[in-house]
DNA sequence: AGCACGCCGACT
DNA sequence: GTCGGCGTGCTC
């Protein structure tokens, strides 16, 4: 072997977009990418039948199959590799949570590039007006008149105007092209998303901070060049986005990028623009609304370091950054954080392990932590930052409980709480009733016989809806018209059971004529921007009603809204998930804190059949976080997370019987290898909480360890039993590392 | 995941 | 007679 070979690979591990969780060795042709081969770049091949995708992961010597069975490379697509700190947050990504490298990778690259376009930045002409421009106005151009006024739009831009924003102004690129005949105007290339100049950082000034935000931001500052994780836990209103934005500004400063993830519903417009206005830089966002070619542009603005500022949701975790100064997560504690299908990452796990990675701070920020931070800060891996005041000097608004039990209702409210909304109408201010029901009801019920209206394809109630009329599945696509009479017994006595936000919409609108009603649930905002609009509309502040879903529970600023009334606070009381309840007390306190965040104190009423409930009262007397300590302590007992570690593998199939089959086979064999059950324990199977869903049976196994590796050791040997298996072809499995929901 | 190959039912 | 159902197996 001579020198040179150790630089010229005879085989190439290629990672491919298929669930097959192995790499694919090809030798490499003759015509390869002028720096030589290396581990990152994409690559065209032939597999099977089909031409795809590839990135080279490995430059070896050997292959275990003889070197006529390989296939060459069909062409490179890149010289210089796709950026490592992406590479290496896929790799990351792909051994932790157990799913096929290749289609991590691909799962995590903008359609463009799997698609196997260039990585090149994209340009756009910006159009400047010559030295001789400047000395000429339109009256000299005489005829022209059109380039006359071109003339004097180039004339008010002395940094000169991209060539989109010419055109949205009605000029053409005639016009423009007789400008630069004339030698008045001249165009240059750019990329779309231009560089910053660094002596402006700050468009708008930084607020002043309070004692306890000073405090939380001298810590955060301190610690800009190492691995440092935060939790931010600030209530509602208490300016976590001001500390956001104030590190923000001191990564810039430095010269280093910060990427902040949001949830998917707190990534709006306004959201946007608060970044935008403070800063003089680039503010690229990372969301799914972007075309292919938006997110191209974003991702290679944050991979070329020519973005300072990314914003994004889950997905944007991977998106490369070239000087990594920050990470931001606010709202920790979001389900949307956690992919459910496919690759099932959580956005904030990973964004530690690449913090950490990088040797950068990192900022959990929320006002109702996950379990796990909050035994993170207790435990003192994190830091815990606490903003309790909030910038109105009213203290946050207290859950105050409303017992239902034999009260009459209308439309799912009670008459003292009827009373309390007419009471705050009139004293000029806004309501907000929060139902976490879509739909006019639950359901359909006979009358004489009992019979209700359920989904044939899933174990679930139809929903009632009035807008329009029919009878729906809210777990698939099922649409039924209304019965005029029962199927069972012929009564035409039908009568809703229950109420959702139609049905609340419609009671109040009843009950206050003259009040505007607002609904907000999916339904209500599918239109585009319906959302915003209504929005506007409510920040206008004149006295109107606001019922909706947690929709209305994130993120929005509703400074009028003085009354909150959670009509069922019983939902997620009772439910068998063990996440439930920490999930509900969250929602509640998000609710809670739309309440009075303006000039006047804020009421919060909670309707419950259950006033008595320990966890109810807990959290309406001693607050989010003395419910959480006690939650805590329940986990310990009971052995789940944060101080368990679990994976659940998820079987699914039309055929009932296979199901339970290969779960109960799987289950047998995992069992059979664990010899220290004392450590990691496999339990179940058992069916899903809605066992069948779309026509299709559900059950699933849990696995449950001590620690880490162990788990990871257990389901990696699961997979590949259930990979061997002929029994497992004829059902589709999943495995979940950390599963956020136990449906 | 695709995409083939392969072996049994109702149709021009 | 063959078009097509989806079970089974492979992809360097």
């Amino acid at each position: 072997m001579t020198n040179t070979d150790i630089h010229v690979p005879t085989v190439l591990g290629v990672a491919l977009p298929t669930p097959v969780r192995r790499l694919f060795d090809y030798r490499p042709n003759q015509d390869g990418p002028p720096t030589g081969w290396r581990p990152g770049q994409r690559v065209w091949v032939s597999f099977g039948r089909r031409e795809l995708v590839g990135i080279i992961i490995e430059c070896r010597q050997y292959s275990e199959l003889p070197a006529s069975d390989l296939k060459p490379i069909l062409a490179w697509i890149d010289d210089a590799p796709l950026p490592a700190d992406w590479l290496w947050l896929g790799r990351f990504a792909s051994r932790y949570y157990q799913h096929a490298l290749g289609d991590t990778l691909h799962q995590s690259l903008p359609a463009r590039l799997r698609q196997g376009r260039p990585l090149a930045a994209r340009t756009q002409e910006r159009w400047h007006l010559t030295d001789k421009g400047k000395g000429v106005r339109a009256a000299d151009l005489g005829r022209a008149k059109r380039q006359g006024a071109l003339l004097e739009l180039l004339h008010q831009h002395p940094r000169g105007l991209v060539h989109s924003a010419i055109t949205a102004q009605g000029f053409t690129r005639e016009q423009l092209e007789g400008l630069r005949d004339k030698c008045l105007a001249y165009a240059h290339a750019e990329p779309v998303i231009e560089a910053p100049r660094p002596q402006h950082i700050l468009a708008e000034p930084a607020l002043t901070l309070n004692q306890e935000q000073a405090a939380a931001r001298a810590i955060l500052h301190e610690g800009l060049d190492s691995f440092h994780p935060c939790l931010l836990h600030g209530v509602t209103g208490s300016g976590k986005t001001e500390i956001y934005l104030q590190l923000i500004e001191a990564v810039i400063k430095r010269d280093r990028q910060a990427l902040i993830l949001v949830p998917e519903i707190g990534l709006t417009p306004q959201t946007l623009t608060r970044f935008r206005r403070r800063f003089q830089v680039p503010v690229v966002a990372m969301h799914s609304g972007l075309t292919d070619t938006e997110r191209l542009d974003a991702w290679f603005a944050a991979m070329s370091g020519r973005a300072p500022v990314v914003i994004g949701t889950r997905s944007a975790v991977f998106t490369p950054l070239a000087r990594p100064g920050a990470i931001i997560v606010d709202e920790e504690h979001d389900t949307s954080l956690k992919q459910q299908d496919g690759l099932r990452y959580h956005a904030r796990d990973l964004a530690l392990v690449r913090a950490r990675h990088h040797g950068i701070p990192i900022v959990l920020g929320s006002a109702t932590p996950s379990l796990e931070s909050l035994a993170n800060a207790r435990s003192g891996h994190y830091r815990h930052l606490r903003l309790t005041q909030r910038a109105s000097r009213h203290a946050p608004a207290r859950l105050e409980l409303v017992d239902m039990r034999g009260r009459t209702n209308r439309g799912g409210l009670i008459p003292g709480v009827i009373d309390t909304i007419e009471a705050t109408l009139r004293a000029g201010h806004q309501v907000l009733v929060f139902i976490n029901r879509r739909g006019f009801a639950p359901t359909l019920a006979c009358q004489s016989c009992g019979w209700m209206a359920e989904c044939s394809h899933c174990d679930a109630r139809l929903t009632l809806h009035r807008q329009p009329p029919l009878l729906a599945c809210h777990h698939c696509e099922a649409r039924h018209s209304l019965p005029d009479a029962c199927p069972d017994c012929g009564s035409a006595d039908l009568r809703p059971l229950g109420a959702g936000t139609e049905r609340a919409e419609e009671t109040l609108a009843d009950l206050f004529p003259d009040t505007p009603v607002h609904r907000i649930d999916r339904d209500s905002t599918r239109r585009k921007d319906a959302l915003e609009h209504t929005l506007n509309e409510v920040r206008r502040g004149t006295p109107c009603l606001l019922v909706g879903t947690q929709m209305l529970a994130k993120g929005h600023h509703l400074p009028h809204v003085t009354l909150v009334v959670v009509v069922n606070a019983d939902a997620g009381l009772y439910a068998s998930d063990f996440r439930a309840l920490e999930h509900s007390a969250q929602l509640l306190e998000q609710v809670a804190g739309r309440a009075g965040r303006a000039h006047h104190p804020g009421r919060v009423l909670v309707q419950t059949l259950h006033s008595d409930d320990p966890h109810l009262s807990l959290l309406a007397e001693k607050g989010y976080e003395a419910l959480a300590d006690s939650l805590l302590e329940e986990r310990r007992v009971a052995a789940l997370p944060p101080y368990r570690y679990l994976a659940l593998a998820r079987f699914e199939s039309p055929r009932e019987g296979d199901v339970m089959a290969l779960a109960d086979t799987a289950a047998q064999a995992v069992k059979a290898r664990l010899t220290d059950q004392a450590h990691t324990q496999c339990l179940g199977p058992v069916p899903a909480p809605m066992e069948r869903r779309q026509g299709r049976y559900h059950v699933q196994l849990m696995l449950s360890s001590t620690h880490r590796s162990k788990l990871h050791e257990a389901s990696a040997w699961l997979i590949d039993w259930l990979d061997r298996s002929s029994q497992a072809r004829r059902v589709r499995w999943s495995l979940d590392i950390d599963p956020q929901t136990l449906s």
